[in-house]
DNA sequence: TATGAATGAGTGTTCATTCAT
DNA sequence: GATGAATGAACACTCATTCAT
């Protein structure tokens, strides 16, 4: 290998992992308040080396938040693109979301977090051909199920808001829930796994 | 009315008006990383009258989040606590839940997030004989509309956190969906009030 | 003395004392790279104050310069003023220029450097009617004495800008050329009372 | 031409690119404040290949500053060697010193302050006997001039000083006066030509 | 020779906090 | 009770410097 490539290869390995580690803090731990110090120390670095890589703190935080953005597009681009049928669909994009909620438990509250930090006019707008084509599949097919009566018919963005918030919610809000019903980890987690039933069969009306 | 009387009247004039501007910046605003010159400009008082009168910034954050707390307790009480009919107890509330996160839009949040920053072990355990007290009779209630198969039959606990869920999601992510789905905010408004109507039917199958 | 005149005394004398610091610093000890700490070191006072006062470092030197500026205009203002004759504002100028240029060695070359380190548009203009009126008065003069053959014929601005010339750069200049000629401290002192003679000679022919 | 040769003249060139850089902005620009990324950036050079030749900064600011003081030196030097008439020597003089402080006019600026920055123990002594040899020809011949009157009997050291003042303080002082004067570039220029002539004039009292 | 990656020391700045009044 | 002044600790950021290649 050349030493052009080694050489790259080093910067993407240090660059990714300053971000990754810093998707982690915020998106998996929830501590909006991070510091630089903070994400240098988990990810083993110098601190100065974030600023290298981003030159700011702030152009770090840009670069999750669009991170973030974009896997929260890429959800529901994915589920949209299965071709399998409708409940199948419904099926897996639970399971999708809850599972990858586990995992980015805080991923929607920094999102709106950092919405609300900043000038909203320097996040850019989201494509509206890209958002349309993305859902109008997944939007059709829903209206099509209503027609046939296996859903209720509803807004068909209700419909989509609704089943994430009956994903999502339960595992942003884990340590409030956790607290106030009293609720262990293990039992949280056969929770989460019922919730991912209900949530079928809630829609579906089983 | 005497000097000292005065005087406490003003104290506590003061004292209120830090915590509810607090509370308004927290809840409302979603500003987590407010300062105490935030919170004391807003307040339109000097800085160091919040450590007059709550010590320390953190003294002052703990007041705001047992105040977080107690308004989630009080919002499952009050409704607990009406006298009418199981389906007249649900649509007050969803009404309820939903208006009053429209004022506290970012309140979970900011509990969840106090919680993750927080040693949790300063977190007063809530009251479990409390809780049990505050949650039994509603859902003894919740229970016997399972047997009598007005609602589907889960557990109680699901029933409820997804009753909340579909209430507070769409208000906490607000920025987030208007953005994703271009909703400008009257039609935001509009959604909200649709939203209300939904959960109904959905919880009732109608 | 009422409590509000003690704090504002007190809130002026340290603020005086940080920007006459600066002043020391920067015009006196030609230390142009000078940091906030250094300042605050040489005042006394903590590094925080100088932002308490100032907000920034850049702030107290925008405040520094503007300072140097008036001092320079006020010293030709000031002579200008003199009711004596043109060989006694003249002598009374070589000398104030001299002594104050002692006293604030690096003065000149201080502004020139935030010149060129400023965007000059942040600098402001002087205004062209003060300097038309406070130099006016002197170039008539100087024109008189050159029709009376008191003084050579040239230029007024190229007059007064030698004089000062032949003041300044001396002492700007002063580590430079005691070096370069070994002469030692007091032996300088000497050569700038002699140079006040010969400044005064050179401009009469004497 | 073999390898080695290529290299070290490779080597040369870059590091007088660097110096020459250096110099360009020190005493011509006058940014004291220049980083050693300013330097590579105005090199076209990588920042590390100035630590590769000149080990510090320090190290750089010292060749620069003994590049400038030899400047200085060369400028007296040259003069004096000229076998000219005295005041074909004084012309020269004057109009070398003026072009040359155009090209450079932070020169005496830039090494006052590092002289002032510096431990003076640090910077070499110039050698006495060097400056003696190359000034005392001057000096009698300065001398042999005030003997015969064509020059005001005054110490030769203040008579080279203040011919020197007359030609460098309008240069370096050139953003200052141009603003309190109100001059534009242009007309500075001229006004510069004509210091030329009035500082011959001034000297020989035409 | 040349360079991108990495680091420790330092710099301006902010902030919660304390104190004298 | 209320406030301006003052401070230490922490923060983001910069910079000269080193190192492996």
């Amino acid at each position: 290998m050349s030493n052009y490539l080694v050489r790259t290869m080093k910067e993407i390995q240090t660059e990714e992992l300053i971000i990754k580690t810093a998707k982690h803090i915020f998106f998996f731990k929830g501590n909006f308040q991070a510091t630089t110090q903070d994400i240098a120390d988990a990810a083993g670095v110098n601190r100065a080396l974030i600023h290298y890589y981003f030159r700011t703190r702030e152009q770090l935080m840009e670069a999750v938040l669009k991170a973030g953005m974009l896997k929260m597009n890429e959800r529901i681009f994915n589920i949209t693109q299965l071709n399998v049928s409708f409940r199948e669909k419904i099926k897996h994009f639970i399971t999708a979301i809850i599972d990858e909620a586990r995992e980015t438990p805080y991923l929607e509250n920094f999102v709106v977090h950092e919405f609300n930090r900043l000038d909203l006019s320097c996040v850019p707008y989201p494509n509206k051909e890209y958002i349309q084509e993305t859902f109008s599949g997944f939007i059709n097919q829903i209206l099509d199920e209503m027609k046939n009566g296996s859903i209720p018919e509803i807004d068909p963005i209700h419909f989509i808001i609704n089943m994430v918030a009956l994903c999502v919610y339960p595992i942003s809000t884990r340590p409030l829930i956790q607290r106030t019903f009293m609720i262990d980890d293990a039992a949280y987690n056969i929770f989460i796994e019922e919730q991912k039933e209900i949530i079928y069969k809630l829609i579906f009306r089983e």
